[in-house]
DNA sequence: ACAAAAAGTGGGATCGATTTCAATTGATAA
DNA sequence: TTATCAATTGAAATCGATCCCACTTTTTGT
């Protein structure tokens, strides 16, 4: 494969005229076209590792993701990528089945690639031990972040979230209602705490049931829940994934909703809209969550110093059939 | 950050041995060990980027998709990360959107990595102009693959797949099928040639639809075929996000399934099971295509003169209510 | 027309690792 | 004890680009 030497002399000019050219720097346009003319015939393609090596910045920047199966996931990265791409940089995709070793190994590997920054879901056990500043690259945390480690981030506002599916559901005449939630994120944990005050505003108990982000976990737990002797009226449950489980517990245990139990929950996933009249649920700027993640980073990029922010991002109420009233 | 050199410096040996400590040469256990506790204690971590540019292979694949939201991608994304990872290789992951813009300048971004090999899943604009050779690196491609051009490649069986979906149609008593088949990718136009094979088998007219390969293209196609004077009594669809669109077209014209128009697919996506009493759809062996794709490009690595071979996998038909009896 | 400034170009060091080759050490056999 | 050989180690070249500095050429101002 051709170099930059090869190029420079079917040219005739130095190498650093040629990298000239490859940098937009300032080049004579007569020379310009001939170098141009050289890497087209010898098909050229300039040296991504040496580049980086020499010029010390990859230009290059990691996405680290829990699970890029999960529809909320696949979206947030789009943008990521897009927004990434429309301002000259490459990302790299890593996910960590919310596994904090797999956490742990993707960090080191962003330290080996060098790169320029990293957008991150941690896992709760994670983001407890993080120190952005052992790692050398900036961080900006999406999904979730911590109230104590000072990091930017951009967020749901998932307090007020999870109360307002509360809130739409006991104004659907609903009361006995429970929650599913995720254990391995802080985002679970947020959500549960809006549920739950919510709920002691309403001045009701808040039965909850914290559980593995995986379909089966969601499903095999929502299955005990329906079984139990007095089985709740309602449901609200944390995410997608966890929803996908319920529903599932629900059709397997042969109940309708909202008839047997009412249906609330997070993302808004395709599926969600086709089931009977459809189900309730938070939908999540994700175009804007990943946009303002990449947005964030490039500003922390540009001045390191300032002090860190966090962005909260406001879901929005899609009220749908699985929340209709008791009737 | 520290640098070999450094690491060296305070082990008291050559960057050499440093160097072989990192890439398991001979070294003895004493001089390991002092070198290993230099990193440590320097929090040393190697520069993925001299390394690749001194030792000239990069140990990182590409893998070229053409929407990453498409759960079959994923899935397969998911499957081919995990066995690359489990060689010891990094994955670049690229999406296309179908736009062969985007995919040659994947492919350029693939040279300029010089990745050691890539997976792809090409259009049919793209695989037509695609030289091998010229690029520099092995291909596999998956999901699709030419006739005529000559490639190592993983693909379903597309036409039985499609004729089983049309046998299956038949014995439950359909007769006036139609199908919707995306436009950009060789798998439409295979799977197109199965359906009408086996309607001809059948002695019935196949009449089908090309559609872009967005949810709102087929919304839109089969929103009109429904409104058609004689609409079809059953709809094969070529992939799951064409599904979903016909899905939509069906529920906003106020028809159910099977009883107004039966319908059949591809892709198992996690909501068919879940509408009404399923989608029947022809699961694809997701996992075992990303594999094999890995599994493949790795033997070409290996000898790079083998004759290309094609991998065809068998679908597995899942029968569920959509297409059952007419009644 | 001449000095000063600006623009364009080339030479050579450099980024941080690996790799080749030579040198040294230690072990083994005669 | 000494020659031989294998196992370790170090010195220096190298990968393919960028970047600093010096030099030449052109432009500009007076």
């Amino acid at each position: 494969m051709a170099k930059i030497k090869d190029v420079a002399a079917a040219a005739g000019v130095s190498p650093s005229t040629v990298s000239r050219v490859l940098c937009n720097g300032p080049v004579s346009d007569k020379v310009r076209k001939r170098v141009e003319d050289a890497m087209r015939k010898l098909d050229y393609r300039p040296n991504m590792a040496a580049r980086r090596l020499r010029s010390q910045h990859t230009d290059t920047i990691g996405l680290i993701v829990s699970d890029i199966r999960n529809p909320f996931f696949t979206a947030v990265s789009r943008a990521v990528e897009d927004e990434a791409y429309r301002n000259g940089m490459r990302v790299i995709l890593c996910n960590t089945d919310e596994n904090p070793d797999k956490e742990a190994m993707y960090l080191r590997l962003m330290q080996e690639e060098r790169v320029t920054g990293v957008i991150f879901a941690p896992t709760r056990q994670t983001v407890a031990s993080l120190d952005p500043v052992a790692l050398g690259f900036p961080v900006v945390m999406i999904d979730r972040a911590s109230r104590d480690v000072i990091t930017d981030a951009v967020v749901l506002d998932n307090r007020r979230a999870a109360a307002a599916l509360v809130d739409h559901l006991l104004a659907q005449g609903y009361r006995d209602i429970a929650g599913v939630f995720g254990n391995t994120s802080s985002t679970g944990m947020e959500r549960h705490a809006g549920f739950v005050e919510a709920m002691q505003l309403a001045g009701l108990p808040a039965p909850a049931q914290f559980v593995a982000p995986s379909v089966e976990a969601a499903e095999q737990a929502v299955r005990t829940m329906l079984a139990a002797p007095q089985r709740p009226r309602a449901l609200v449950v944390s995410n997608g994934v966890l929803m996908l489980g319920a529903v599932r517990a629900l059709k397997s245990a042969g109940l309708q909703w909202p008839q047997d139990v009412a249906l609330a929950g997070f993302d808004n996933d395709v599926w969600t809209e086709l089931l009977g009249d459809g189900l309730t649920v938070i939908e999540q700027p994700v175009g804007e969550i990943g946009r303002a993640a990449m947005a964030m980073l490039l500003e922390r990029l540009d001045d390191p110093e300032r002090s860190p922010r966090i962005v909260v991002l406001q879901g929005k109420l899609l009220a749908r059939g699985s929340s209709a009233p008791a009737g």
